[in-house]
RNA sequence: GGGGAGAUACCAAAGCGGCCAACUGGGGCAGACUGUAAAUCUGCUGGCGUACGCCUUCGUAGGUUCGAAUCCUGCUCUCCCCA
């Protein structure tokens, strides 16, 4: 994998820059449509695709060792093969699983015990089989098995909890090196910086991941609980040290305004599943400001569901409509709103990159955060 | 014509002397959602008030009772069975 850093914008941190990778090119700042379990949720690929132009979608370890398995992606070729995506895929690591499960799982210096949600089932994920699965999934870029701190940790938690990290970083890192491809392809392996909301934590949770020489780093354990101006600040802390010739991935995050803010902090790769799951529940991001269609107010307004939307399902449709389909409950309504809404988060992160280019993204951006932030 | 059952809030449906402004569904209104255990979850849904509360409600008109959606009587309407 190569990056390539092509543009800093005046008055800020953002960059543009171009990712290589075995299935194609991603320009970056980029968002990657958050699709799990082999699928982003109600939309076919065409669609993520052509129209709603994604470059790369995460797949999630935790969920794809569960179901299918990995005997079954091995079978089918790799995950690329068994969904029929042949663009890029990042595969999260289940580190975040181990976070949001809650209590049917156990840490420990091992790994994490955990039972399965679909069968309440016993299994280990250490760091060394998780980056196994990983290559039977086939992912272009892989993640670390980390602890993803919750935000509200205390010093003293969130100090060891990195401590365990990193050394399961090494543990990663031992065995990506002594294993191979398995489907004549590179992979990319990316680091995960902690260290909760203490910029000292995070100062040499950065410090430690660049050791290693990745292909790119990424920023875990943010928007989990912890206050937007600790993640900002943390976002400023990580990314001060980090090298600019790799790509910076925000983990998890975020609102439309928090990716703005982060890409002014140098941040270049963004995934989420709100763009997904608040469309499927029928909130709306537009360049205007946010849109609960559920809400009576949208009953008889008959104008396309976003006028300056890039993507076909804003001209197609009116807002009356796309009411009405949640009102109904017919599951063409989330479909189009999560349609709407990855087309919208790749346009802004499409738009960002050429505000940056052209060196005009600082004005753009800050009047960007004003509209987007707004309840329509 | 005879016999029986019933009328509860937007709808359906519990309640059958005080703990009832009234269970529960649905519908409606609003909110939440950040590396997806989520096409999910939460709250409100007689009126006024932030709240303690106050006012008006259980077909309708009376009555019994300290107290009635709940008991009694008349009336109106609905449904079922037999002729």
């Amino acid at each position: 994998m190569k990056f390539e850093l092509q543009e800093t914008a005046p008055l800020s941190k953002a960059r543009a820059g171009k990712i290589e990778t075995a299935h194609g090119l991603i320009d970056t700042p980029i968002f990657m449509p958050v699709g799990t379990i082999g699928s982003v949720k109600g939309i076919h690929f065409q669609d993520v695709k052509e129209d709603i132009k994604a470059q790369i979608i995460l797949g999630n370890t935790y969920h794809l060792y569960l179901r299918p398995g990995t005997e079954i992606i091995e079978s089918a070729g790799g995950l690329h093969k068994f969904i029929g995506w042949d663009k890029p895929i990042l595969t999260d690591s289940g580190g975040f699983q181990v976070f949001s499960l809650g209590d049917i799982r156990k840490l420990s210096e091992e790994g994490a015990r955990f039972q399965s949600h679909i069968d309440g089932s016993r299994h280990l994920f250490t760091p060394e089989n998780v980056i196994d699965v990983q290559r039977s999934i086939g992912a272009d870029i892989i993640m670390a098995f980390d602890e993803c701190t919750p935000g509200d940790a205390d010093y003293d938690y969130a100090r060891k909890s990195l401590e365990m990290t990193q050394r399961w970083l090494g543990r990663c890192v031992s065995r990506f090196n002594e294993t191979q491809p398995k489907y004549g392809y590179s992979q990319s392996f990316f680091p995960i910086v902690q260290g909760c909301v203490y910029s000292d934590l995070r100062i040499k949770a950065a410090e430690h991941v660049t050791t290693f020489d990745s292909d790119g780093y990424a920023i875990g354990g943010l928007s989990v609980g912890e206050k937007e101006e600790d993640m900002y600040k943390m976002i400023e802390v990580v990314n001060s040290v980090l090298p600019e010739n790799k790509p910076r991935y925000l983990m998890g995050v975020g609102t439309p305004v928090n990716i703005l803010e982060g890409i002014d902090r140098g941040i270049d790769m963004f995934d989420c599943v709100m763009p997904t799951r608040n469309g499927r529940n029928g909130m709306l991001f537009t360049r205007n400001g946010i849109i609960n269609i559920k809400n009576n107010k949208w009953r008889d307004d008959f104008s396309p569901l976003d006028p300056d939307g890039t993507s076909f399902v804003d001209h197609q449709y009116s807002k009356a409509y796309l009411r009405h389909l949640f009102q109904a409950k017919e599951m063409l309504g989330p479909q189009i709103g999560s349609i709407h809404n990855l087309a919208f988060y790749l346009w802004l992160v499409g738009e960002a990159r050429q505000q940056i280019l052209s060196g005009t993204f600082k004005s753009w951006k800050e009047k960007m955060v004003k509209q987007i932030g707004k309840r329509l």
